[in-house]
This record gives structure tokens, C-alpha cells and sequence, in this order.
RNA sequence: GGGCGAGUAGCUCAGUGGAUUAGAGCAUUUGGCUACGAACCAAAAGGUCAGGGGUUCAAAUCCCUUCUCGCUCACCA
């Protein structure tokens, strides 16, 4: 189906050459949502923008448009207002016909891009020996709702995991373990992750304290790398006590990912190194390898170097991030790779990507995006560290938000004197505890910084996840009342819109599409987020307002429509953001 | 000092260069259930869009500048 924007784009185009001769065939329509109904449902501004190069009055130009303009059975006759806007009113029997398009479509009429490109989303990427902490949260869940968002709309995607589990941490831990628990560097699971957890703040301690031991540190990173047998073994048996606890929150959080970290790269690091060589672009400072940017200075105005090879020989993540880029242009053959991480490693990326591209690693043709968002901040508004100081562990985190749903659930249940099974309480917990969760971050702009509120995260009323999923089983609701099957309705008889608020409903579900293409070039989820709120609070307007089971036909059967497309677009903008729906809560 | 980002209602935040009233939600005040489940709806109140210039027919939005606050600036990732 072809949106309704792209047809108006069209069609103003058309009359644009028609009116005004083939010079004008490429200039953009400027067709937009109106902002206020009154002035009806699109506008188009391009009169304005041509009345000084065709030196005309900008109402007879509209005028001159809206002569050649064919749009009879889409709007009403379009209107020219103020100095020159073009007004377009979409007609209620053409809006009923495009739902009825979409109503026996599993897609909603959203189309499939053609033909498929690979896109590689890198998201997640906890450390090794680290527990996920909340500022895991929002890289995974955007990630994941990015990678969604591009698989529906047919792209061929590639998620990954791009864990820390290589580098100068390793060598850290695994001295202290030598020095520390030597037999935990040969036992499996001869310690769990919280002692892992505190063993890394230890060694983290001895780290800094004591110049001897961060020399064997790095000793026994260059050890590892180079593929020392016990080296390699104990770090094995670590990353594996990690992976499994990371799993339990994959799974809890409904997240897939493959795993491809940090180490999957180092065979290729001394290659990336000695072909920047090759390129002419590395120089040696402070006995370090590096290449200079362009751009980027330090303090002293000094041009600021990218490090490819450290002064002890051994390689950082900048080598790392090279050779992954290389690997994904060429094995993964990826036509655009998206790295979601937070701000603070935008100059990193922007150095990286510089050096790709002088060194032919990045070609022209692959697009490379870093998707920043903003710092986790707790309530009084300051960072909530990493290393030092207690976070906020994910998994904690999760159970607090379902434990909270539960009790709320528990407290409404004995309000309304209901019964329900405990299978049904905890299954409602869950959903509602993740989606606030989960929503919670997503409906913010993610380049802001996101202030983590327990209180407001699961906040079960406004612009929340409950909210939405409320709406969502409204029509469901109905569903049983009626004994109605929605797949069973009729598909053949017109669709009458008569009440207003129909209408403003019915063509919000037909925004779906352009919000879902836009996200898709902005990646930015909270457009979503905001679309399927505004498109609750309209059928909320709309089941309040118009009487559905007990309606007359035709007004029963379009109504029953209305409902079960606004229920299905529900659960397809959340499920785009790995949010699921409940039949009943 | 350089780079990047931010400053919008008491609070948390949207905001796609346009039309005498800049939008939500929360909190506050006030109405609406013998029910298509009120986890809802309706109404009120709340703003010199940090300040100052500029471009434009039109600026919260683009440009310049000042102030404030973050993040970041070589061997951690």
C-alpha cells in the first residue's frame, strides 16, 4: 500500500509540473501533518517557498496547484489559507477503504524493503566478569528494539554481541587469581559471579596501588594474547561462569543476540596494524603505534592520536574496533553497521571510523552509524558509576520492577473483589514489571540522559507501558463480551466513519507506516512509543465516546474494526519494541 | 583550553521551519461507573521555549554570541 503522504507527495508533485512546467519535477512537495486539525489533515508549503523564485504571489501559486491538483476521491477540495498553505482534508469513505486494505493484512499494509540489505546491529556488549548493570539496559533494549524494527521492515540483520572479554581486565584478574585462588583458574564453576564481581574490585584495588603487579598484569594480557596455554584456559573458564549469568537476563528480557566478542577479533589485530604500515599512516609516539586524526586535539591543542598498539606490544580496543569493522565489511558483507553505545564513546567512533576510511578498511558504499544515548543517572541527577560505588544490578533491577507490578496487581485484584489464579498474577507481574521497564526508557529521546526512578519506572499510569497494554485489552475485552472473533469480521462492506472521534482514530492507525519508516532512518524509538500512546488515548477517546456491542449496523461492525486494527497496531509497535501484549490484566 | 551534547510548565519529558491559544504525562483542583473492565474519560490551572543578536514571508527549531550544566581529550573498554 502506498502511504498516504507518498500520494499526496505525488500527486502536488504532478500538479506542481502541470501547473508550472517540468523544471519544477524534482522540487520537494513539502507535505506535512498539519499540527492542528482545524487547518485539516496534511498541508502543503511549497507555494510559499517558490514565490520568490517564480516571483509570484504565493496564494495564486497555491491556487495555480490546487487547479491542476486530481485528488477527488482521496480529499475534499483543498482549501488555501493564511499566505498561502495548502489545507488537505482526507475524505472518511477514502479512510475507511484504506482500512479495510489493512484489515486482513498480518503486516497492517507496512511494506518490505526491496531488495534486502545486511545490517549489523552491535548492541548489548557487557564485560566479562562484570555483572549487567543498569547502564547495560539501555544499549540492550535499544538495540534490540533498532534490530526489530529493521528485521519487520525486511532487512536482513545481523545482531551482535560484542562482549569485553579481552583485554587489560584479564590480565588483571588473572594475576590476582594466580596470586590469590590459583585453583580457581583450573576448576569450573569453583566461583560464581558475585565472586567474580568482588574478585574484580580487587584486583582492581592491587591494580592501582601496586606498580609491580600491573606490571604482571599486562605480562599476562601479552601472555594471553600471544595464546599462552594456561592463560588461555583460565580465561576461558571465566568467561564462561559470565556468560551464563548473562543468559538469565537475555532471557528474562526476551533479547537474541550472537555472540562475537572482543577475542573473535584477535587473530587479525597484528594484521590491522601492519597494514596501516603499509598505508603509510602509523607513527610511533611515546613508544606507542599510532595514527593521528584529524581534528581531534588534546588539552595542548596537540593532534590527538588513535592507539593501535600499545607501548607493551599489546593491542586496545581501538585495534579491536578496526578489525571488526574490517570483518564485517568484508565476511558479513553488512551495507550499514549501527554501534549502540552510550555518548561518551563518540570520539572514540568518530576516530575509528576516520582511520577505517584513510585506510580503505571503510569503504563508501557501507554506511556506519554510532547510535549514542545519554548517561544513567540516578534520582539527584548524577552519574551512576560503573567502578566504584554500588549499582544497580540489572537482575535486581528486573525483579524489583515485576515484584512491584505484583503487589500492585495483588492490591487491584482485592479492590475489585476478582479471583484469579497465581499463574495468572505472576504472568501479568512479569509482562507489566519488564514492559514499564522497558518502555520506560524507550519512550525518552535516547541522546538524553536518562534519570532512573524506580517510583517512575513503574509508574503504572500516563505515558506508560501499562497504559498501552490497558488499551490493548479494552478490545479484547470486547472480543469476549460480544463473543466476537475478530478475525471472523466482515471484509467486504463499507467502513462508516461518522463519529469525530472515529475518524481521528482511524487515521491515526493509518500513521503507522510513516512513523515506522522514520524510525527507521532516525533510529529513534521513542517515535513509536509516542505514536502507540496517542493512538491509545484516541481509542480510549473512542470506546468512551461511541457504544460498540450495542451499536446499530453499519456503525457495530466498523467500530468492531476500528477496535481490532487499533489492538493489532498496539500489539505490533510494541512487539517492534519487544514488548508483549496481555489478553487480560 | 579543544571537541561533542544539553538548557522547553513545580517535576519527568515530546516537539518534523510555519497559521492570533508551544504539546503530553505526573503532581494539584474539580466532574463522570446499577460498567463494551474507571489501570479510563472530561475540565481547570500551570510557559518572556536560558539571555542577546542575526537570516527568513515565517524560528523552540537554522546561524552567531554570552551564560549555566553534562560527557570527553594517549596506552581501560
Amino acid at each position: 500500500m502506498t502511504s498516504i503522504l507518498e500520494q499526496l507527495k505525488d500527486s502536488v508533485s504532478q500538479a506542481l509540473v502541470a501547473a508550472f512546467g517540468t523544471e519544477l519535477a524534482d522540487t520537494d512537495p513539502l507535505i506535512a501533518p498539519t499540527n492542528n486539525p482545524k487547518f485539516g489533515d496534511y498541508q502543503s508549503n511549497v507555494a510559499l517557498s517558490l514565490a520568490k523564485p517564480l516571483k509570484q504571489n504565493p496564494r495564486a501559486i497555491a491556487q495555480s496547484i490546487i487547479d491542476n491538483l486530481q485528488l477527488e476521491d482521496m480529499c475534499d477540495s483543498p482549501t488555501i489559507a493564511g499566505p498561502g498553505f495548502i489545507n488537505f482534508t482526507l475524505k472518511s469513505n477514502y479512510i475507511g477503504r484504506l482500512l479495510r486494505e489493512i484489515q486482513p493484512d498480518e503486516r497492517l499494509g507496512i511494506p518490505q524493503v526491496q531488495p534486502t540489505e545486511k545490517v549489523i546491529v552491535d548492541f548489548s556488549s557487557p564485560n566479562i566478569a562484570k555483572e549487567m548493570h543498569v547502564g547495560h539496559l539501555r544499549s540492550t533494549i535499544i538495540g534490540d528494539a533498532i534490530a526489530r524494527i529493521l528485521e519487520f521492515r525486511g532487512y536482513d540483520v545481523l545482531r551482535l554481541n560484542h562482549v569485553g572479554d579481552w583485554g587489560t581486565q584479564f590480565g588483571m584478574l588473572i594475576a590476582y587469581l594466580r596470586e590469590a585462588y590459583p585453583e580457581a583458574l583450573t576448576t569450573a564453576n569453583a566461583l560464581d559471579i558475585g565472586d567474580l564481581v568482588s574478585l574484580y574490585k580487587k584486583a582492581k584495588v592491587r591494580f592501582d596501588e601496586d606498580e609491580k603487579f600491573k606490571q604482571t598484569a599486562r605480562q599476562e594480557v601479552v601472555n594471553l594474547q600471544a595464546g599462552a596455554e594456561d592463560s588461555l584456559h583460565a580465561w576461558k573458564l571465566l568467561c564462561d561462569q559470565s556468560r551464563q549469568e548473562f543468559q538469565v537476563v537475555y532471557d528474562l528480557l526476551n533479547i537474541k543476540l550472537e555472540e562475537r566478542g572482543e577475542s573473535f577479533y584477535n587473530p587479525f589485530l597484528a594484521d590491522i596494524v601492519s597494514e596501516l604500515e603499509q598505508k603509510g599512516l602509523l607513527e610511533e609516539s611515546e613508544g606507542a603505534q599510532c595514527v593521528f586524526l584529524e581534528g581531534f586535539t588534546n588539552k595542548d591543542g596537540d593532534p590527538l592520536p588513535l592507539i593501535v598498539q600499545k607501548t607493551d606490544g599489546g593491542f586496545n580496543y581501538a585495534t579491536t574496533d578496526l578489525a571488526a569493522l574490517k570483518y564485517r565489511v568484508k565476511e558479513d558483507g553488512a551495507a550499514r553497521i549501527i554501534y549502540v553505545t552510550d555518548s561518551g564513546q563518540a570520539n572514540h567512533f568518530a576516530g575509528v571510523f576516520q582511520v577505517a576510511k584513510k585506510a580503505g578498511i571503510l569503504p563508501e558504499s557501507v554506511e556506519v552509524v554510532h547510535v549514542p544515548f545519554g548517561l544513567v543517572l540516578g534520582k539527584d541527577g548524577k552519574r551512576i558509576k560503573t567502578r566504584s560505588g554500588e549499582t544497580v544490578k540489572l537482575k535486581d533491577l528486573l525483579d524489583e520492577a515485576i515484584e512491584r507490578a505484583k503487589n500492585d496487581l495483588e492490591t487491584r485484584l482485592k479492590e475489585e473483589e476478582r479471583q484469579e489464579t497465581p499463574e495468572f498474577i505472576n504472568h501479568v507481574a512479569q509482562v507489566v514489571g519488564l514492559s514499564a521497564v522497558k518502555y520506560a526508557d524507550l519512550s525518552q529521546n535516547r541522546t538524553s540522559d536518562y534519570k532512573f526512578d524506580f517510583d517512575k519506572m513503574l509508574d503504572l499510569k500516563g505515558n506508560t507501558a501499562p497504559y498501552l497494554l490497558y488499551a490493548y485489552v479494552r478490545p479484547q475485552g470486547i472480543s469476549r463480551k460480544g463473543n466476537i472473533d475478530f478475525s471472523q469480521l466482515d471484509t467486504d462492506t463499507q467502513i462508516v466513519l461518522t463519529e469525530e472521534a472515529e475518524l481521528v482514530l482511524a487515521k491515526h492507525i493509518l500513521q503507522l507506516e510513516e512513523v515506522i519508516k522514520e524510525v527507521e532512518s532516525t533510529l529513534l524509538p521513542n517515535r513509536i512509543c509516542l505514536y502507540l500512546f496517542e493512538l491509545s488515548q484516541k481509542f480510549n477517546q473512542m470506546y468512551e465516546q461511541c457504544e460498540i456491542l450495542k451499536a446499530d449496523e453499519p456503525q457495530r461492525t466498523s467500530r468492531l474494526i476500528l477496535a481490532d486494527l487499533t489492538a493489532r497496531t498496539i500489539k505490533l509497535g510494541l512487539s517492534l519494541l519487544g514488548i508483549n501484549v496481555l489478553e487480560r490484566m
